[in-house]
RNA sequence: GGGAGUUUAGCUCAGUUGGUUUAGAGCAUCUGCCUUACAAGCAGAGGGUCGCGGGUUCGAAUCCCCCAACUCCCA
């Protein structure tokens, strides 16, 4: 069957991922192996795959085929997480689409909602993970919703509540009014926005004087139940034990005296709103303020502020503003820039509020996680800058906040009686139970029937979703909710974390923390950041901005294994990556390369013929385990971008442009010999590649020869390593390819066409016995060799002949003749000559300056100089050479 | 404001403990080729006072200090 003119990625990608799925390769089944575990960072169950993910997957399909090469029981455990804020927001929307309001439906309906959403959409990202050609065991796909991850996540709070490492609190949280929930520190992005200081005038009680505050929040006036100024501040002195009036509201409220205000900035007068300001807030519990909020969940004016209730802040604050300016309040405006909390789920700008929320204590929980690091037990690539990353945040952590004002999700396992008491359990009868012991001790007793049940009602919140993500390593095998499963004491703990450096806070370290205190022991040994994608311009790439490439057209375009190549070869371990099409093409160029070396090969026809290739065979021979094992230690490092650029060069320059042209005969007949160490080579190569680009690698490996049924690439197992590599044949290839290198720079510096055919006189033993190269040479540079027996004394003395021409080359410290009819236009060359001259000349002087300097012979080692020596000698052969030539120009 | 990182060819980056580094690769550029696997290709070539200034050392892209520019994280 003839093969096409360029390799078609589309049909062969979606043949063999169906191949592989059938014969089971991606699933794993504990057995005597040793285990090589990944569980995939779930991704988003409402998102898409964008380059992020792109790369994060790809890497980890890149580890575990290569450890199923290895002979590792290699699983990769596939899900998602439910994420709770991003997914109800889709719901809501879609509820809406059909005319539906979120109040209307009580939270079982709504749930009922949310999983038909999640079936209809949540599939997505995993058909855009196939399509990447990702080795996942799709019989293990887990979601953060599971029956039993629910299961898990609550019986995690109990546990850590009966600890007393949970517990209920007022505290100043980030408020996002469009979703209506708590967010976490992590989830509110800081950015600058322009907005305006305005300065208010506050009367003071009993006198004709105004004390002026500056504000960026007027509309949060009504809630002020203090000013506030430095007590060193002497412009304020005699304000002590005196009361202003709100402006408009005109309540009384008292000056306070505080080292917290800046004495700079504004007025050196700070208006109090414990309600709205965590510092305020602060400053209120210190000096006993009242607390009143102006604002309600969704934004609007509440009924406390007395204006405008029910109108958004933001348009309150323009109308305030206006009625301060009538009544004389409003001294002036000023344009200044500060940050501001935007919420990165809706965007909607983060109210700082009081709430009543739940909370887990971190300080216990961060100490072992941090040891465990520090003590390298986990070991994080590259290490330095996440290391130190990682210990700040450990050192001063914050107590997490872990509740959230929403229905999608794991409902927290709280119930409360009617005087307001909280009884945790996991089922609501375990907290009838406590309610009835807590009855009996107390009086008067209630009795534990069902009547008492109805009188308890469970807390509306749910946990926040990272509060069932730091389990995933666990629970993906059921090692909360079975604890004493096989799988779990098998494949835990997992092999190596691939994730971005972004979510170290979100996700590394409290999967850390959930291992030591769940199962004492960590949730991987190692853990590999990616760096973040960028677009040209150097922004991350990401859904808000828009300018994250659709992966599938990608793929279209350019196949898999093309999209897999372009964002690896551009990618060196943990630095962040600028996405560039060009890459892309240069990863489908690479797979027609190969495709096309396949289609050289095939074409051959087997004929005996005592073969003089050997040299090329036994180079490559050589060449192969070299470069094998240097790409071992780069893995070993993570260094996959580098593993990459060396798998491709070996390819398409050591395999393809050198030792193929060396085989490759005339007449397409090869020997048997040669040509089945030829099909070995290039499946090794295959080998190494693939797990880079898996699908192009397994097609070629098929289309090589005939396999056996069960012979197919992905499970083929890696050679033992060979014992010897034979340096002194890959020498003499180094110097054949630069002699082949330098006459074909003559031949081209000199415009010589291709079938000019020259004269060469090589010096004697520049390659030793090697009879095979002598032919090599002679077909890659369209010349023959001759001996200086053959042409005459006449040679090295230049052109004495009017029909020939007689160049002197150097090469190595060699020099070599070559002899042509044509004139060769030798002023190029001497100039070029000249130069190179100079450069050794003054490499040669700087030699000679180091092992003249006593110093240097004092401190230096031994074989160091000897190699400063070997330096010093070869240059002066190459000087000598180029001397020699330039003598003859 | 606090912390971390980056700065090497036109672009993106390698450069391991200072000594075959008067610095490598890919892409881009230039020259010549439609050579029977490949023009999505072949054969060659050019291109860098290693951000600035100082120091340590016999020797610095590499170690130290200062400055500058950019990026990220935290408040």
């Amino acid at each position: 069957m003839a093969l096409s003119k360029n390799y078609q990625p589309g049909e062969t990608e979606s043949k063999w991922y169906a191949h592989w799925i059938d014969q089971h390769y991606f699933h794993s089944v504990p057995d005597k192996r040793a285990p090589f575990t990944i569980v995939i960072p779930p991704p988003n169950v409402t998102g898409v795959l964008h380059m992020g993910h792109t790369l994060n997957e790809t890497v980890q399909d890149i580890l575990i085929r290569r450890a199923r090469m290895q002979g590792y029981n290699t699983c990769w455990v596939p899900g998602s997480d439910h994420a709770s804020i991003a997914t109800e927001a889709k719901v809501v929307a879609m509820l809406k689409e059909r005319g539906i309001k979120k109040s209307d439906l009580s939270r079982e309906e709504f749930l009922k909602y949310a999983f038909e959403w999640k079936e209809k959409y949540g599939g997505i990202i995993y058909s855009q993970i196939k399509k990447l050609g990702c080795s996942c065991d799709w019989d293990r796909v887990t979601f953060t919703m599971d029956g039993h991850y629910y299961e898990a996540v609550i019986k995690t709070f109990v546990e850590l509540y009966k600890k007393g490492l949970i517990y209920r609190g007022a505290r100043m949280i980030h408020w996002d009014p469009a979703a209506q929930t708590a967010l976490s520190d992590e989830e509110v992005d800081y950015r600058e926005v322009n907005s305006k200081l305005y300065y208010v005038r506050y009367p003071l009680e009993g006198s004709n004087e105004f004390i002026t505050v500056a504000t960026t929040r007027p509309e949060t006036i009504p809630g002020d139940t203090a000013i506030c100024v430095n007590p060193t501040d002497i412009r304020y002195y005699h304000l002590k034990g005196k009361f202003a009036y709100v402006p408009v509201i005109n309540r009384r409220v008292p000056v306070i005296f505080d080292e917290y205000v800046d004495k700079e900035f504004g007025t050196g007068c700070l208006k109090v709103t414990p309600a709205h300001d965590i510092n305020d807030y602060n400053l209120g519990l210190k000096h006993h303020l009242e607390v009143i909020d102006v604002f309600n969940p969704d934004g609007t004016m509440s009924a406390a502020a007395q204006i405008y209730p029910g109108e958004d802040r933001f348009v309150v604050r323009k109308k305030f503003v206006q009625d301060l300016k009538d009544k004389g309040f409003l001294v002036k405006e000023e344009n200044i820039v500060n940050k501001n909390g935007f919420s990165q789920r809706t965007n909607a700008v983060v109210e700082p509020r009081i709430s009543t929320q739940w909370f887990l204590r971190m300080n216990e929980l961060s100490k072992e996680a941090l040891d465990a690091v520090l003590k390298d037990d986990i070991q994080f690539f590259p290490e330095g800058r996440f290391l130190n990353t990682y210990r700040y945040w450990m050192e001063n952590i914050k107590d997490w906040c872990i509740s959230r004002q929403l229905w999608w999700g794991q409902r927290i396992p709280a119930w409360y009686d009617e005087k307001g008491n909280v009884y945790v359990a996991e089922t609501e009868e375990e907290a009838i139970k406590q309610y009835a012991v807590a009855g009996i001790s107390g009086s008067p007793a209630p009795p534990p029937s069902e009547e008492a049940g109805r009188r308890l009602r469970q807390d509306e919140d749910v946990l926040d979703t990272w509060f069932s993500s730091w389990l995933w390593p666990m629970e993906v095998f059921n090692g909360i909710s079975r604890p004493e499963n096989e799988e779990i004491k098998y494949y835990y703990p997992t092999t190596v974390l691939v994730t971005g450096q972004d979510i170290i806070f979100f996700w590394v370290a409290r999967m850390i923390m959930a291992g030591m205190e769940f199962k004492q022991e960590k949730p991987f040994r190692h853990v590999y950041f990616t760096g973040m994608v960028r677009d040209k311009q150097g922004r991350k790439m990401s859904k808000s901005l828009g300018n994250s490439p659709d992966l599938l057209q990608l793929i279209d375009q350019y196949g898999s294994d093309a999209v897999r190549f372009g964002i690896m070869i551009a990618s060196p371990a943990g630095n962040d990556l600028l996405f560039d099409e060009s890459s892309l093409e240069q990863g489908r160029n690479f797979c027609n390369k190969m495709w096309n070396a396949l289609k050289l090969i095939r074409m051959w026809e087997v004929k005996e013929r005592p073969d003089g290739n050997n040299f090329a065979v036994n180079w490559f021979e050589n060449r192969l385990p070299e470069v094998t094992s240097q790409i071992q230690s780069l893995f070993d490092d993570y260094r996959l971008s580098e593993a990459l650029k060396m798998i491709y060069s070996l390819i398409w320059d050591d395999f393809c442009s050198w030792y193929l042209e060396w085989i490759k005969p005339s007449d397409k007949q090869i020997s048997s010999a040669v040509l089945s160490k030829t099909i070995t080579f290039f499946e090794e190569l295959l080998q190494l590649l693939h797990p880079f680009m898996p699908f192009v690698t397994e097609e070629i490996y098929h289309q090589l020869k005939e396999r056996e049924p069960n012979d197919d690439l992905i499970v083929r197992q890696f050679e033992k390593a060979s014992e010897g590599i034979n340096y002194e044949i890959l020498r003499k290839g180094e110097l054949l390819r630069s002699y082949i290198t330098i006459v074909r720079d003559f031949r081209n510096k000199n415009n010589y066409k291709k079938s000019d055919m020259l004269q060469l006189i090589l010096p004697p033993d520049l390659f030793g016995d090697y009879e095979g190269i002598h032919s090599l040479i002679e077909k890659m540079v369209t010349a023959e060799l001759i001996t200086a027996d053959e042409i005459g004394s006449n040679v090295i003395s230049s052109t004495s002949s009017t029909t020939t021409t007689t160049t002197t080359i150097p090469i190595e410290g060699w020099a070599t003749q070559v002899i042509s009819t044509k004139k060769a236009d030798t002023s190029i060359q001497k100039e070029q000559l000249q130069k190179d001259l100079a450069y050794q000349k003054d490499f040669l002087a700087s030699v000679a300056k180091k092992l003249a300097n006593e110093k240097f012979m004092q401190h230096a080692k031994a074989e160091l100089i000897e190699r400063e020596r070997k330096k010093q000698s070869d240059a002066e052969e190459r000087i000598r050479a180029i001397e020699e030539s330039l003598k003859v120009l």
